[in-house]
DNA sequence: GAATTAATTGAACGTTCGTTTTATTCTTGT
DNA sequence: ACAAGAATAAAACGAACGTTCAATTAATTC
C-alpha cells in the first residue's frame, strides 16, 4: 500500500508532536520507541522520517518549542512597572500558568536534556538561561531598592525556579485545589521568601 | 575462561552497586545497558546476573537502600524538642547534607520511577510520603501553635521539598560557596517562608 | 486526463538489548 | 590432597531497536 485517503503533511508532524510529548512524558525517551510513536499517531514506522530525520531530531524539536514558547509568554506577560514586587508576582503567577498548562512538555523538558548531543543541550541550556536571567534581575533590583531580603541572588532565584516548577510534579487538576488557589499561595510564599515589605 | 583470581562475591556486588548508581544518574536507567555497567564493574555481563536476578531488580534495590538510607539519617538528626522551628531548622539542614552527599542515588531516585513496575512504584512512593509526612507534622505543629504562617500545610511541604531537593541540580562543590554557606541560606529562605517568628 | 508531486506502506538492514546456558577456574573447608 | 561450592567467562538466544529503501497510491498541476 501507500498514500492513504485525506492523508497530510501538516496533520501528520503535528499529530506526531502531540503523541511524542504524551508519550515521552509518560514513558521517558529511551523507553519509547518509533514503532510505538507510530502506532500512537495510527501511520507506519517509516512514516516519521519524512518530517524528522531522526529521533532526536523530533526530541530537539520539541524542547526548543517548549523554550521558545516560555520565553514569548513571559514577554507577554512581563508588566511594564519598574517595582519589584509586582514584577516577580508577575513572573511567578506566568510560570505556574503556563507550567500547569503544559505539564507534559515540561516534563519532556526536564527529564531528557541528557539524551541531546553537546551542541544540542548547549542550545537548550542557553535559552534556559536566558528565562532565569529574567528572574535574578527582578531579585537584583528588589534587593537594590531595599524591597526584598536576598541573601544571594543566583540561590534564590534557583530556589525559586525549583519551588515554582514542581507544582507540576503533584498538581493535578480536578483535585482538592484549583489553578487559582495554588497559584495564590504559591505567590504569598515566594513573597515571604525573598522577605518583601508588606504594602 | 572463568572464575578469576582473587574474585570476591561480596566486593563484587558492591563494585555493581557504585557503578549502577553512578551510570545511571549519568546517562539514565534504559541508557545503560547491562554490558555497559559489566564493563564499568571489569566482568562480563553475566556476572552480573549472580546478584541482581535482573535489571530492574538492580535499580528497586538502588531506591529502596537509598530512601532507608534517607528515613534512617533523619530519625538519627530529628531533635527532641517540641518547638516547630528547630525541628524544622534539623530537617532541612538535614535534608540538604544527605542529598549533597548522595547526588548521584538522588537523581536515580527522582528520575527513574517510572521505570518501575507498579507495586515496587508503590513500595518507593510509600517510602517518600513516609518522609514527607515528617515534613507535614512539624508544619501542621508550627501552624497550629501559631510560629508558622502556613496557608495549607500539604502545598506548602512540597514547596520546602521541591525547594530544598532541587539544590543538588545546580549545586556543585569546589564551586563559589560551600555547602554551610547554601544550608544556611535555604534556612533562611525555608523560615521565611513559611512566616516564622523571629526569635 | 496525463504528468507530477506528496504521503505512506511493507519489508528489510545491521546492531544492540536483556537474559540464559554451559563450561571452567578459583577459593575454602576438611 | 581433594571435594564442594562460589564466581566468572564465553557464546548464544530471540526480540526489539533506529533507520533505509523501493514500491504504490492519493492529491495536485497543467
Amino acid at each position: 500500500m501507500a498514500r492513504t485517503a485525506g492523508s497530510d503533511g501538516g496533520k501528520t508532524q503535528a499529530a506526531i508532536r502531540d503523541a511524542a510529548i504524551s508519550l515521552i512524558a509518560r514513558f521517558g525517551y529511551e523507553a519509547v520507541s518509533m514503532r510505538q510513536l507510530a502506532a500512537e499517531v495510527g501511520v507506519q514506522a517509516a512514516a516519521l522520517y519524512r518530517y524528522f530525520p531522526t529521533k532526536e531530531d523530533l526530541l530537539y524539536d520539541l524542547m526548543t518549542a517548549h523554550m521558545q514558547a516560555l520565553l514569548a509568554s513571559w514577554q507577554e506577560a512581563r508588566p511594564s512597572t519598574a517595582e519589584p514586587a509586582p514584577r516577580l508576582a508577575a513572573f511567578v503567577r506566568n510560570h505556574i500558568r503556563f507550567h500547569v498548562e503544559r505539564r507534559h512538555s515540561t516534563h519532556v523538558n526536564n527529564m531528557e536534556l541528557r539524551s541531546l548531543s553537546r551542541d544540542r543541550l548547549t542550545a537548550i541550556l542557553r535559552l534556559r538561561a536566558s528565562y532565569e536571567k529574567e528572574l535574578r534581575q527582578i531579585l537584583r533590583d528588589g534587593a537594590e531598592q531595599g524591597a526584598f531580603t536576598v541573601e544571594d541572588v543566583t540561590l534564590t532565584a534557583m530556589a525559586i525556579i525549583q519551588m515554582v516548577t514542581g507544582v507540576i510534579v503533584w498538581f493535578r487538576p480536578d483535585e482538592r485545589l484549583s489553578v487559582a488557589e495554588v497559584t495564590d499561595t504559591y505567590h504569598k510564599m515566594t513573597m515571604r521568601l525573598v522577605g518583601a515589605r508588606e504594602n
